[in-house]
RNA sequence: GCCGGGGUGGCGAAAUUGGCAGACGCACUUGCCUUAGGAGCAAGCGGAGUAAUCCUUGGAGGUUCAAGUCCUCUCCCCGGCACCA
């Protein structure tokens, strides 16, 4: 037998699967003849940049996954379309073409070629007959097409706005390329600079973009980042009127304005003072004239100008604001006048750029109204504070073990104890603690109240002395689902149970039983955030409760009462959401040219759908220039055009679109790469799409995922593709990091050359590493040294064909077989399921230990090598198929057998172990028939030398068998 | 602050969902084989202890015959969002 040596294996076999064009995927026309359409599986990954850095391990890591699947899915009687391509535009090539001279389209198709050989290096499974390029002009020709789509609909729209400016890159920004106010590629802090520029009107489909991830079988995770993102929330629009005072009569006089704010608690509507603007709100200008601080004001909003995105939005900075003084605003529910203020807190672009300040029950307004002396007014009381008619009756059986917490406070000092105990618990409190008036002594001292019969104390604050109880308590009931919950004092108690309070201890008693178990929140946030709020009196009350100082609605449930408030203030119920349009024009040459014309007599005009596409003409400096114009709009040959209405005189769009327009939509053209017609046939499209696995990275979560749904959902509703979501489902997976853990990066140099592993240890062994490295899901660090690992596993794979010894294969076939069939079937489950569940490192760990097994055999079968290859060969399809063709001598290739199944009746163990423990201890384990019945277990774990051993002389008071696993002998 | 995900040997990690904690792999130790070993084989490998035995899944408490797993509190790490009314 010849060692293994990849370095011949892994070439030979990437060279015949390239002739047999292995990865191609059907066209359905074929199969169509026959019947019934062959049952389709596509899957995807992000299509790679192609950078000059060539391809990163985590590259290798993702494609690995789904080549794994899309293998197992074709051996299942899958169709499977695995494909690749490019997303090509962008910064980091147009930089280096504009560093070296070089045309972008020629960096790209050397980066693209360095790519395509790297990948072929790994023996993945695409469909290299479909590769798609964002870059190509017959690529891009559709992505200009579907932008014409979005314009005619009026999705499109050029708006003169502020945007995200990054200095450095000389380029605008969307909102989700920014992170913490800086460039989400460079890192320099983000200006803003007002442009007119192209938006898409992703807003219009916030709502279902939200709605339609309950019919999607996205990770949990990527769900809820999506719905963050998109951000929808209910609430109330309501409509104060502003009333000015008259300049001449000093009286007040009502305006034709007025301000609608929105709010998510119109309940707290009685307990508005002032309202808010932001200082954009185009109301404000047409106020003005009835202030009397017009200059102040206008110096407040020039200010709020120049100040950049991070100190706006800087949650911790000081509030700052100006009254507009000489007018108010009438609150509709209590008709009251209050004063209206403009203040940069407030967000121009959400909800309706205004809000009613409630101080009282928003922390935010709380603040503001404490910096300028603003009225507070509470409306909202906590359930529990005035709640006197809910009192214990003296039947109530409250157990002596119940479980009671308190809060104690400081009697000079804002300091609080916690205090947690059970058994005699409402007995000790009282005699202990207020009888012999006991101070609970001094804090930090716990045997005191372990010498007066607490258990279980525990201080959350130690320091300072002579604490007292304070009043909160909660009880839990011991044997019934009912629990308590008291402030204001104690109440008597006798015999341990609840003596009736007179009517004068009811006003001092706030006290409220709960028969869920919710009361244990309570306690947890209730508790310990509401009542040291309270207490404290520093903060506003954010949480629901009971109406007070409100009119009519006094007494009332705050969440019942939302929409009825909203309706009695004249307002209406409406939905929000955080999402923006899309800043969808880019500065640079590097990218898809907006196709429109722009000219003197018809406006923006599209360019007709027949001389798409508009293609990138050739320049000679690609550098982005100062004032923020493309650099397209040097080339007046290019520039200068025939409007295609009116033929006057016409400029063209210079603006480019972002890399994230030829993304949105690349898994549609892989349907139907070549057409030249549309962006795929509706054959294609209905063929093969959706999308029925798509795994990426977590970061494009809020970006490239989210706007491909977006524009699916819109060719969806122009009728071109046949389902309103392109994905089925999305899975994620973690990064590779450094060695260190760090990020790799070329700056810190720790970046790892997949060229040189495959070199050494070859494609097979690296593919295996990253996906036994550890959970797929999860980031993980690069180690040099786990690779030895994976490789020793192929090596032993490779040498149990020793054990395949030709004379005695046929001889010892069936004994072989008897005693290991168990081991291969649990195998074949193990490994089938683990991938479906992306659970990579175990399965093969599950081979690993296979093969550890067979190993032990003089002679391995060949039907369970063949099998334990068959499972393999997704994983390291190069030595699986050497192995299978040259030594067991198949004339076809291991990639087409059919995924090995599994007789269940095989995994049954005959025989199980049976674990004894003594006290919950384990202490002996002995081997039993698995149709044992619990008194044959029973009885044999008594007899166990052990067993009686470590029950010596105890009485035995309890036996617990759990049949086939664990007898529990209680003494 | 809010929303996610984590915390288990020297390291990467497993744990059939409440039933032997540490599978599998790396590193390490000892031995065999070898001219040699960055090869292979055999044995060992959470901590303490000569041992019997005891301790151990970030920490504290609880439920249970039995807890890494369930409940409560708490600390730390990573990711996302963040003045969104």
């Amino acid at each position: 037998m010849q060692p293994y040596d990849h370095s011949k294996i892994e070439p030979k076999w990437q060279k015949k699967w390239e002739k047999a064009q292995a990865g191609k995927a059907k066209t359905p026309s074929q199969k169509k003849n026959g019947g019934d359409e062959q049952k389709k599986f596509f899957g995807l990954i992000e299509f790679p940049f192609p950078s000059g850095d060539g391809l990163h391990v985590g590259h290798i890591r993702s494609n690995t996954a789904m080549d794994i699947i899309a293998r197992k899915r074709r051996r299942e009687g899958y169709n499977v379309l695995y494909p690749i391509g490019w997303d090509a535009f962008g910064l980091p090539t147009e930089n280096y073409a504009i560093k070296t001279g070089l045309h972008p389209t020629v960096v790209t198709k050397r980066n693209t070629d360095n790519f395509r050989r790297q990948l072929k290096s790994l023996g993945f499974s695409f469909d290299w007959s479909r590769e798609v390029d964002t870059s190509d002009p017959k690529y891009y020709r559709w992505t200009q097409w579907i932008f014409l789509q979005l314009l005619k609909k009026g999705l499109a729209y050029k708006q003169k706005m502020f945007i995200n400016w990054c200095p450095k890159d000389l380029i605008g920004l969307a909102n989700e390329e920014v992170i913490d106010g800086k460039c989400e590629r460079c890192g320099t802090a983000v200006e803003k600079r007002e442009k007119e520029q192209w938006m898409l009107a992703i807003t219009k489909y916030a709502d279902r973009l939200d709605r339609d991830l309950d019919d999607v079988n996205f990770l949990e995770k990527i769900k809820i980042q999506q719905r963050n993102w998109i951000g929808k929330s209910e609430g109330a629009e309501i409509t104060f009127k502003i009333t000015a005072g008259d300049k001449k009569s000093d009286s007040n006089v009502s305006t034709a304005e007025s301000v609608t704010v929105f709010t998510t608690r119109p309940d707290t509507l009685f307990g508005v003072t002032y309202i808010v603007l932001a200082p954009e709100n185009k109301l404000v200008a047409s106020l003005l004239s009835h202030t009397k601080n017009a200059d102040e004001i206008k110096k407040y909003i020039a200010e709020a100008k120049i100040k950049s995105e991070i100190q706006r939005t800087d949650a911790g900075a000081e509030k700052t604001g100006v009254e507009l003084r000489g007018i108010t605003a009438t609150n509709p529910a209590n008709g009251e006048q209050v004063p209206v203020w403009i203040a940069d807190y407030v967000l121009a672009d959400y909800g309706t750029g205004a809000v009613m300040a409630v101080p009282a029950h928003d922390s935010r307004d709380f603040a503001f109204a404490k910096k300028y002396r603003l009225p507070i007014r509470q409306v909202i009381a906590p359930y529990f504070e005035n709640t006197t008619d809910l009192i214990p009756k003296k039947d109530l059986p409250i157990s002596k073990r119940a479980i009671v917490h308190a809060i104690v406070k400081h009697p000079s000092q804002d300091k609080y104890l916690f205090i947690s105990w059970k058994d005699h618990a409402w007995n000790s409190l009282i005699t202990g603690g207020i009888e012999n008036n006991e101070t609970l002594a001094e804090a930090g001292k716990r045997e005191i109240l372990e010498e007066t019969g607490y258990k279980n104390a525990r201080f959350i604050d130690t320091s300072g002395s002579s604490w007292e109880i304070h009043s909160y308590f909660y009880a839990e009931h011991k044997n019934e689902n009912r629990y308590m919950v008291a402030r204001g004092a104690f109440f008597q108690l006798e015999n341990e149970e609840c003596v009736e309070i007179t009517e004068d201890e009811k006003k001092k008693h706030d006290i409220v039983w709960l028969d869920a178990i919710k009361a244990r929140d309570f306690l947890t946030h209730i508790n310990q955030k509401y009542i040291w709020d309270i207490i404290q009196k520093e903060s506003a009350y954010e949480g629901d409760g009971k109406l007070i100082n409100s009119g009519k609605f006094t007494g009332r449930s705050s969440q019942e009462i939302l929409k009825e408030i909203t309706e009695f203030a004249g307002g209406k119920w409406v939905e929000k959401f955080k999402l923006r349009d899309w800043i969808f024009s880019r500065q640079r040459y590097w990218g898809e040219p907006i196709p429109v014309i722009h000219c003197e007599k018809c406006g923006t005009v599209p360019v007709p759908e027949k001389n798409l596409p508009v293609k990138l003409p050739k320049v000679k400096n690609y550098k982005p220039t100062e004032n923020g114009e493309s650099p397209l709009a040097a080339i007046t040959k290019w520039v200068n055009v025939k409007c295609p209405t009116c033929r006057g005189k016409a400029r063209r769009e210079t603006d480019t679109m972002p890399n994230w327009a030829g993304s949105s939509w690349y898994y549609l053209r892989y349907a139907d790469p070549k057409n030249k017609k549309a962006i795929a046939s509706p054959e294609a499209l209905k063929y093969w799409t959706p999308v029925d696995w798509y795994n990426g990275g977590m970061e494009h979560t809020t970006l490239h995922l989210l706007y491909s749904r977006f524009w699916h959902k819109f060719l969806f509703d122009i009728g071109v593709v046949p389902t309103k979501e392109p994905y089925v489902k999305r899975t994620s997976h973690g990064l590779i990091l450094a060695a260190g853990g760090e990020k790799m990066s070329k700056s810190k140099g720790n970046v790892i050359n997949p060229d040189a592993t495959v070199t050494t240890v070859g494609a097979d062994s690296l593919r295996l590493y990253e996906m036994f490295m550890g959970p797929f899901d999860q980031h993980i660090a690069w180690d040099e040294n786990g690779i030895v690992g994976t490789r020793r596993f192929i090596e032993r794979v490779w040498r149990l064909q020793e054990k395949l010894a030709t004379a005695t294969i046929i001889a010892t076939d069936t004994t072989a077989a008897g005693t290991k069939d168990t081991l291969i079937h649990k195998t074949i489950k193990k490994v089938s399921e683990d991938i479906e569940e992306m659970r990579f490192n175990t399965a093969i760990s599950t081979m690993m230990i296979a093969v550890n097994e067979l190993e032990k055999e003089t002679a391995v079968s060949i039907s369970h090598y063949e099998n334990l290859l068959k499972l393999l060969a997704p994983f390291a399809p190069h030595v699986t198929e050497e192995i299978w063709q040259t030594t067991l001598k198949h004339k076809t290739s291991i990639h087409d057998e059919a995924w090995p199944s599994y007789d269940p009746t095989k995994i049954a163990d005959t025989i199980s172990t049976i674990i004894v423990q003594v006290n919950g201890k384990m202490r002996a384990s002995f081997e039993t028939s698995a149709t044992a019945t619990e008194n044959e277990i029973q009885e044999q774990a008594l007899k166990l030398p052990e067993t009686i051993k470590w029950i010596g002389e105890k009485p035995v008071k309890k036996i617990i068998v759990v049949k086939g696993k664990v007898v529990n002998i209680v003494v």
